[in-house]
DNA sequence: GTTGACTCTGTATCTGAGTACGTAGTTTAT
DNA sequence: ATAAACTACGTACTCAGATACAGAGTCAAC
């Protein structure tokens, strides 16, 4: 398989699957004496691992990590506990955030134009 | 006020304010023919906006644009609204990622090291 | 009157996850 | 046999939001 079939059939780009490989997060099979490098399942299986791993949220360096337990998944459960944690965080950030906006919101008569809007006040303070 | 007694007085950097200058959020007050340039109330007041709407996790450019909206708030909801539907996206997809990571971590009795342990194997597929 | 702290300015670097581009080589289809 | 499409490789660029640094100027305290 090329590398452009391999990109097509998990759907990222050749870019990318390039990418991978200086990242050192994906294999790069040996270049034949002539011609086009060629990927196997191998390589499907790990690119596949990684796209899922993306999925979950982790980022490039933790698969990286994930990728280099070579069995068993102790430390997996290390790895995706404290993902758990950055990821309840930002969560609670982020709903912060949007309760902090409505309320902003609900304090303004929303169709007022005045200069002295309590709204935009506010962000001043 | 010298721009390190603003940025003491804020809590931000020096480099900070200076990088905010740089990107037209916070204006830079005029040279004096000799020494150094002096931040009035005005700057505080601008550069508490821009860290009070940062706090609401807008970004340096909705600041940008929320600070010329010379006056009224009609044009804050606008953004406000669109900030809250781009909040509500990033905190359903990190929701997901969150479920997705619990329900893998469900699936194996936890201490297993065995090589086909099914968690790290449903990554691979 | 000199030392140390601060400021000014421009430029470079960082992180993360790629994307883009240029040049050259190779394969495939016609 | 030649054009189109693809691959290889290296390097540079993108975005956001800073952070760092070098070299020169300035200010305040002792």
């Amino acid at each position: 398989m090329t590398i452009g079939q391999l990109a097509k059939l998990i759907g990222v780009s050749v870019e990318t699957i390039r990418f991978y490989h200086r990242q050192e997060l994906l294999a790069l099979p040996r270049k034949p004496e002539s011609g086009f490098r060629t990927y196997t399942n191998e390589h499907v299986r790990k690119l596949k691992f990684i796209v899922n791993s993306k999925a979950l949220g982790f980022t490039l360096n933790e698969i990286k990590e994930l990728g280099d337990l070579s069995s068993g998944c102790s430390n997996f459960y290390d790895l995706a506990k404290a993902k758990l944690n950055t990821l309840e965080i930002e969560i609670r950030n982020l709903q912060h955030s949007e309760l902090k906006i409505k309320s902003l919101m609900k304090e303004c008569c929303c169709e007022c134009d005045s200069d002295q809007c309590s709204v935009i006040e506010k962000l001043y303070q």
